[in-house]
DNA sequence: TTGATTACCATGAATTCCCATGTAAATATC
DNA sequence: GATATTTACATGGGAATTCATGGTAATCAA
């Protein structure tokens, strides 16, 4: 697999929706954009899925084109392939870094997830999501909290890295 | 597995978070990173973490991927694939060590685990981490203190040894 | 033409690069 | 085996570059 996003950080959204990208990610768009060479800004695909989506996920060109692939592989007709169709190719807007390293998130895509004056980006693997961060820290530490006090005090959440292994 | 990271010692950071990675891990993080030749630098991967860790781990290029490969083979969408990317992309901070063997580490990284003019590095098998001197002694120092004084006088811990299995 | 989108320019702060120095460790030399 | 020479380390400083962010002018679409 390609280079993998890692980290997250806080970046101010301006009211044409500009927002900066942070620059490691960067350094991942393009990586990831086959067309992309020096001096050129690479594309990418923000999906930003259906109403129960409550933040937009960022894909690479060939993390898209990877999707596209396995979409294709599904039978024509059958009600997993039109449903990710739909998420894939219609609930999501295609765009390209600017000159400054920014995004422009049109008014749609800002009004999905509620955006505002700031905008969370948290790395996920091969993509990376942008939050509302009031939302990121209510609905997504909130899980994240419950879902640590289910385990043994002072128990390492990384400790589940060595059972699930991929034998 | 690959080398062991092994040793402790203490380290100046300087007010632009440059601080001197010990001379035997660089060894390590340099055999543990797949891209790494004579003359280049190794990189790795500093993970920090949700708010209850307070120090940093440090991971070679060949730890990481492991990692990330077992994420990998939980199921998309499940909570522990979500948590752990969250820990482990998320909360981390890809880096490379520069010229002179030094880290820079990072205000946000620094803040996280309110390091100031110094700090404590030391081995922890596949990882090494980097704590506030004063909180490795406070926190961890007592830990073990706790639990070699919960031990029969004069036992020797090396016995545990003998007990935990290979697997 | 009017609101929106895109292209260009500007700036302070943070980060990286490059070079310098003293000192300890390793090796060579007599 | 004592001393000179080299090499590796730890640390510091300043210049150059990249980043994040904001503003204005040009362009577009309806």
């Amino acid at each position: 697999m390609a280079r993998r996003f890692r980290g997250e950080s806080h970046h101010k959204v301006d009211n044409k929706g500009r927002v900066s990208i942070p620059a490691l990610f960067r350094r991942v768009l393009e990586q990831g954009d086959p067309n992309y060479t020096e001096g050129l800004n690479p594309e990418l695909v923000i999906v930003y899925g259906d109403h129960r989506r409550n933040y937009l996920e960022c894909y690479t060109i060939s993390a898209i084109e990877e999707g596209d692939a396995k979409i294709e592989a599904l039978p024509r007709g059958s009600m997993e392939r039109r449903m990710l169709q739909r998420l894939f190719h219609g609930q999501s807007f295609p765009t390209i870094v600017d000159d400054t390293g920014r995004l422009v998130l049109p008014a749609k895509l800002r009004r999905k997830i509620d955006l505002e004056a700031e905008a969370f980006f948290i790395a996920a693997g091969d993509t990376f999501q942008i939050w509302k961060p009031e939302t990121y820290e209510t609905e997504e530490l909130a899980k994240t909290e419950a879902w640590l006090d289910e385990l043994p005090e002072d128990f390492d959440p990384m400790a589940y890295l060595d059972r699930a292994g991929p034998d």
